[in-house]
DNA sequence: TTATAGATTGCCT
DNA sequence: GGCAATCTATAAT
């Protein structure tokens, strides 16, 4: 099924999601627990793919698949935040795996990243687009976006982007930052329901200066809610 | 204490 | 395609 058709039947009546299944499906689908990402970042980054980014505002739910991820490694990648050691602003990466770790960037931005391997070892996985799949209008409301139509092409600017995402589920450093994403409680959570990417890209990683070579960006080919970086 | 670069976005020509 | 916005962690003095 086309990508925006999908997304059209859950702007309508939120009944359903992409895959169509129920959406009580999505609420009682189970986090990924922390053995998940207690693992190289390379890994745990494809693996995300297709998986469901969840925010509850009390009653209130927005959700999102991920289609889009860039793997940051510890201290060997020069392009990561951990690469000089452990400061007060990257503690998350050298802490449990399954956190979010959240940052301030370019005086406007949050990105959000969820930390990778054991305790102690820093790695992580950035989220840089998803696709819509739950409260398209809170989003739009969030980002001051006045959408017209349920088309890709418009709904993609609510998500698609690592600033973007953070701001139409609300993310922030101060509310977020080093939150638990494997719990079922939380009101940030990665969960499972099962949908499977059919394929997965790999490309350059998008907006560094150092260690530009390496493929460590991974999406869903095709999938038009991908970000599309500016040479 | 000061300087600078930054895992981006939106708006301009 | 170019550039300003706008803050702050970290590096350099």
């Amino acid at each position: 099924m086309p990508q925006a058709k999908r997304t059209a039947k859950t702007l309508k009546g939120l009944t359903e999601y992409p895959g169509g299944k129920p959406l009580k499906s999505l609420l009682g689908a189970q986090p990924l627990p922390a053995a998940f990402y207690s693992r190289d970042p390379r890994q745990v980054a494809r693996e995300l793919l297709g998986k469901l980014l969840v925010r509850q505002n009390g009653g209130q739910v927005l959700a999102g698949r991920v289609v889009e991820v860039e793997a940051y490694l510890g201290q060997d990648d020069p392009a990561a935040h951990a690469y000089s050691g452990p400061t007060r602003r990257n503690f998350v990466l050298f802490g449990p795996p399954g956190r979010a770790y959240v940052y301030f960037i370019y005086g406007n931005h949050y990105c959000l990243n969820v930390s990778c391997e054991p305790a102690g070892k820093a790695g992580c996985v950035l989220f840089r687009a998803l696709e819509p799949v739950l409260g398209i209008e809170e989003m739009a409301s969030t980002r001051h976006l006045q959408i017209e139509s349920s088309r890709a092409a418009e709904l993609r600017f609510l998500t698609s982007g690592p600033g973007r995402l953070t701001q139409a589920f609300g993310i922030t450093r101060q509310r977020d930052n080093d939150k638990d994403l494997t719990s079922a409680n939380s009101d940030l959570r990665i969960v499972d329901d099962g949908f499977q990417a059919d394929d997965i890209s790999a490309t350059k990683r998008v907006g560094i200066v150092k260690a530009t070579e390496e493929p460590l960006r991974f999406l869903i080919p095709g999938n038009p809610f991908v970000s599309r970086p500016r040479g």
